[in-house]
DNA sequence: TTTTTAAATGCAATTGATTGGCATTTATCC
DNA sequence: GGATAAATGCCAATCAATTGCATTTAAAAA
């Protein structure tokens, strides 16, 4: 519990038991969460915070860069995980869901390398770039 | 009007001046529209159609490859827009929000290029591959 | 052309994820 | 320990998407 309190106070965050067992959760499950799994886990200990304060222990810690979320393709909710220092990418089991992090920053032609590596069969992907365009770069 | 028609029948679907229109404005606007996005600009022609058959509409042209769907990291609706025979990627504006389609299939390291050729500049991409992992292929 | 019928639609209510207001509690600073 | 701003609990509201069911309609059959 101490690193994740260290954490915290790396953050200039107030160290309370919320925001100690979500970072610890996620710390455990090292996979992606939604807020309602965290929830879920969270109410084992903790057994009358309210979903709400998950929501915005979890946006405080994005906003910290604590952690990070993602909106996978054709899941609704959000989905959040530890941060990682060196970006990743995920392989996403189309049938069992689960996500495979992979440290390779890889394209459509490493999609045969991720075959022989992961056994993973690869039916499609997306990339999506973030960043501001010309015109909005000027104007500020 | 007849090309919509064409499209609809080689896709074994019903022509409902509904979902002509609905091809309409996503072949005007070449872009991702969000289902209320369409909705508002439907309703201009056809005053009373209800958001629930535009997402019904939206959803048989998607399962008919006519439409493609997309979540876009941190926006919660999914939006949509025609589906293209080749696959594409897109740059997204964190500022104004506008999407631009691009045709390379691009890596980390075209992230300059973007730059030079579109004058975008990148914060930061995400990149998932969809398909089956290795237990589940076994499985079925 | 009329009849038939399965598919599509309209309408209203519902779900699921997320957010917000406001009173209360708590971590931190003095 | 006391003051203060931040975090939490509670609960209602919102927003996107979905569903049940009665009605209408496109397209196939007669």
């Amino acid at each position: 519990m101490k690193r994740y309190a260290q954490w915290l106070e790396d953050a200039n965050l107030k160290k309370t038991e919320t925001r100690l067992k979500i970072l610890q959760i996620l710390d455990q499950e090292h996979a992606f969460l939604s807020a309602d799994d965290i929830h879920q886990r969270l109410l084992k200990e903790l057994p009358k915070v309210p979903i709400s304060t998950v929501y915005r222990v979890l946006e405080a810690l994005t906003q910290h860069a604590l952690v990070s979320s993602v909106n996978v393709d054709h899941k609704k909710e959000m989905l959040f995980e530890l941060a990682h220092e060196h970006h990743a990418h995920h392989l996403i089991c189309l049938t069992c869901h689960q996500v495979i992090h992979i440290e390779e920053c890889p394209v459509e032609s490493l999609e045969r390398s991720m075959l022989t590596k992961y056994g993973f069969k690869i039916e499609s992907h997306s990339l999506e770039f973030y960043g501001h365009c010309k015109t909005c770069q000027e104007h500020r």
